[in-house]
DNA sequence: GCCATAAGTCATCGATCGATGACAATGGAT
DNA sequence: ATCCATTGTCATCGATCGATGACTTATGGC
């Protein structure tokens, strides 16, 4: 049951709906005010329920957020013999460009870096950025410095998604997907391509 | 008189020295743990002054932080004719690599994204990378979607800064800017060319 | 050495924070 | 209809937050 949903029935006593509905509010308030600009009471206001049921249901702010920004990442990787700028691109359309609507339309990682001051976050999220993606960049790519050139190409993408819903710039927020693939895969395929 | 300066010397009351200080711790607890990490204590503890003094000389911790991130930023632009390239390479030695002491290693504008959850801080964040650096790039660069190009360059940039400080990651943390450079050129070139 | 001004300290306010445990209301099983 | 486990509420705690104004101490000019 979601956010919404929940909203729209008339209150009847479920706790697996109502720790789903806490877990999709802290997800859009996590998103758009960071961790430390979020407190349990706006949480458990904007459900409509007491503010001691996060308590109950996540033992403390800490592990609400966790298990809040703890989503599967739709990755798409893997062994395959794919060429990195099919899976630059891929991410581009699934990651990038993907509307996280339970984020408030931003990716979890960026929700994270939003709350980057905190340690534990700090850490989780470098841990997520180079298991899931920079080591199979890497993977893909022949020459000695390929760890370099891989972090080259994350670099690229995260800063695609920063500029896109954590600035806000004004071209790239309006670009489609279309627009932009091409040139992405322009500035990817010169990093990969092997050179003297 | 920076911070240091102030803690070594002997105790004597000066305004101009301890508001200078003040704003320079600020700037590191800013940059470590965000707005909303940071407590007007914890900065006047780091001095060893009193927190009532924040209050006195910058009036709130809003200015106080307003003061504290808004540092000129040595932009080296210019009208020039010189090529997207050679900005880029100047920028990427002077902002994404250069050693910003005062905000603990950190880039001002990567300060103020961890505190991206505040609208205000979010505002200023976007019109300075705006106006500071993606006009400029467009500016430089021909065709028709130059803006969405010079905001690639811009996200590539602002990436690196992001992979290297905020998330850490192993290669770009510990590469030097003569490694990286060469690697940044290709991207960027590879946008810049005109291709039909 | 005295004194007025500036610099720094102290006590405290009201609000909000995360968190806890006692209590009330609900609903299914019998 | 009764009972009991589950679900949700309430009151409240201690700590910390930004902020204020009265008070104390040091410093430079005379």
């Amino acid at each position: 049951m979601t956010y919404a949903d929940f909203m729209t029935q008339p209150k009847r006593r479920d706790k697996a709906a109502t720790r789903a509905a806490l877990l999709e509010a802290a997800r859009l308030r996590f998103a758009q005010h960071g961790y430390d600009g979020t407190g349990v009471r706006d949480i458990a206001g904007d459900v409509g329920v007491d503010p001691a049921l996060v308590f109950r249901y996540f033992g403390s702010k800490d592990r609400l957020y966790g298990e809040a920004v703890n989503v599967e990442v739709p990755a798409g990787l893997g062994d395959d013999g794919r060429p990195l700028a099919h899976i630059t691109d891929a991410l581009l359309h699934d990651v990038v460009f993907a509307d996280w609507e339970q984020f408030d339309g931003e990716h979890p990682l960026l929700v994270m870096l939003r709350s980057s001051g905190r340690p534990a976050i700090r850490d989780q999220l470098r841990e997520r950025i180079c298991a899931d993606y920079l080591q199979d960049f890497a993977g893909r790519m022949g020459g000695v410095d390929a760890d370099l050139r891989a972090e080259l190409v994350g670099a690229l993408l995260l800063g695609l998604g920063v500029m896109r819903s954590l600035v806000g710039s004004p071209a790239l927020s309006d670009a489609t997907f279309e627009e932009t693939r091409t040139l992405v895969a322009r500035m990817v395929t010169a990093l990969d391509e092997d050179r003297p």
